[in-house]
DNA sequence: GGCGCATTATATTCTATTGTAAAATATAAT
DNA sequence: ATTATATTTTACAATAGAATATAATGCGCC
């Protein structure tokens, strides 16, 4: 091999995974992600949980949506969050591991 | 436990991770720090393997600088970058098991 | 000094964030 | 069936922040 990383195989990988991270790259939509991890949350739960206020809040999820990295479910009134790829997991996995220790 | 991730805990660990992301949701960024995860390299072999702009260069990893992620030694006329942060190591190890497979 | 390697400054452009207001959707009440 | 209410989304506009090309500057070596 040329390289031990070939950036012509990493580029498009790359490309991915810079877009997830400026996903995660905000820390009201880390929470948000978050608290959707553990369990699915309706929008007004997640606004009392965090302090976001509604509009913002549906704001950044709406994004997020587009790039299919969280789903949606109608219940009644209510619409449910929850994490729809697993290479958010993954890193909210690695993340909680580096930053949250043991907690 | 009030909640499966208390949001207080998190609010301080969420703003560093964030920060985090926003320094790697970057494609030309985040191979650079590819690049210098498997073994330090000066900024004309950076600028060689990945195309970007020597000026663009130094800008991009100038910001990862001042948050320590990354560490600078000079030799001679060269300067060599490396990775100085453990977690940028594991956010790095994380994405790469998720978008790169067994590459 | 002069050349090679790298950083910094400046100016411009592009992108993201966010508050306010309006619209959509579902349920409940009249 | 219309109206009222609750929940969420979308549109708009203003502001802030990030990216980047060009030009100028610094630093080490011959």
């Amino acid at each position: 091999m040329s390289s031990v990383v070939d950036i012509a195989l990493l580029r498009p990988a790359a490309a991915e995974a810079a877009a997830l991270m400026r996903a995660l790259g905000n820390e009201d939509r880390l929470l948000l992600l978050c608290e959707i991890s553990q369990k699915e949350l309706c929008v007004s739960d997640l606004s009392e949980r965090t302090g976001i206020a509604q509009p913002r809040l549906s704001q950044q999820l709406a994004v997020r949506r587009e790039l299919d990295l969280v789903a949606t479910r109608r219940d009644g009134k209510q619409i449910f969050y929850s994490i729809a790829d697993t290479k958010v997991h993954a890193v909210l996995k690695a993340l909680h591991r580096a930053y949250c220790g043991s907690r």
